[in-house]
DNA sequence: TTCTATGCAAACGATTTGCAGGGAG
DNA sequence: CTCCCTGCAAATCGTTTGCATAGAA
């Protein structure tokens, strides 16, 4: 999925997809993809759910989680879980600006992250202990500039 | 906190340092650190609300939940969060031998990595964004070598 | 005796599920 | 016309909180 298209062309786009997988677009599916698309950055799900419930009333959370699901399996979404505070989710970005998030312990900010930034360290990793890291998922911990600075 | 002393040793010197902060030593809480100290590793709290039920019966799951707060405050026990399944509970380590966490995404399980494994970025990051890493409160993702190799 | 920490029950936020009916293709 | 997907309500999971009282010092 490429966000920079214009919303009516990813939105075909993703029906195709989804219509090439035997699903179909649908009244939710659409109106958290506009959601997504409209917003950028890190979407938490009560948040999708009450933009969604602004433009589509009718449309009730448990299916705003579907379709997060649904969204997700076919690559057009991501989302990364926080250590505090649930799961932050938005539209999967081409692979080459993919990037990595961190929350702040103190403040709760989610802020991005070079998506190289880890790199060498998971090669290491790798190679010390097999374990293949794949930091994108899972929100990195520690302190923001603003925190770190105000608390010491 | 030395894992490395005898429980008793432990137990005493926890009981030390909770009076010292005015606090005291209670079932609820000897009986969480001694599953602690009984069991290595990660545990969740659910396991360690069991393994206190077989000791205590009468403690409840609240007092535990209490107790490793309190633990955790006096830095005797320390806790990783995971992106699935909630929160990962151990003794402290002593600062030499802490050690990072990552979590595999296919079969949940929760490995050690060296705690070194992160220094060079967390200093890349720090000069690239203002932002202090701290990699110990929550587990990275990625995959164990296991779920690597059978899985592609 | 004092005052904290506990047991209990109920609240809680986030997410999931069973079911009958609605709507996409 | 079919069958997938939805809305709804209730369940679930992990964790927290208000309150009266047991119990540590």
């Amino acid at each position: 999925m490429n966000a920079r298209l214009r919303p009516q062309e990813v939105v075909d786009e993703v029906t195709a997809l989804l219509r090439s997988r035997g699903e179909r677009m649908t009244t939710p599916r659409l109106a958290v993809l506009r959601v997504l698309l409209e917003r950028p950055g890190h979407l938490s799900a009560e948040q999708i759910v009450t933009a969604v419930a602004e433009a589509e009333p009718a449309v009730h959370r448990a299916s705003v989680y579907r379709a997060l699901e649904m969204l997700t399996q076919i690559d057009v979404v991501a989302h990364v879980h926080l250590g505090h505070g649930g799961t932050a989710y938005h539209l999967a970005t081409p692979h080459q600006s993919a990037h990595l998030h961190a929350q702040c312990d103190d403040c709760g900010r989610v802020i991005d992250l070079p998506g190289d930034a880890l790199e060498q360290a998971s090669a290491d990793i790798g190679r010390r202990t097999g374990f293949q890291l794949d930091p994108r998922h899972v929100a990195l911990s520690g302190r923001c500039a603003e925190c770190a600075a105000s608390a010491g």
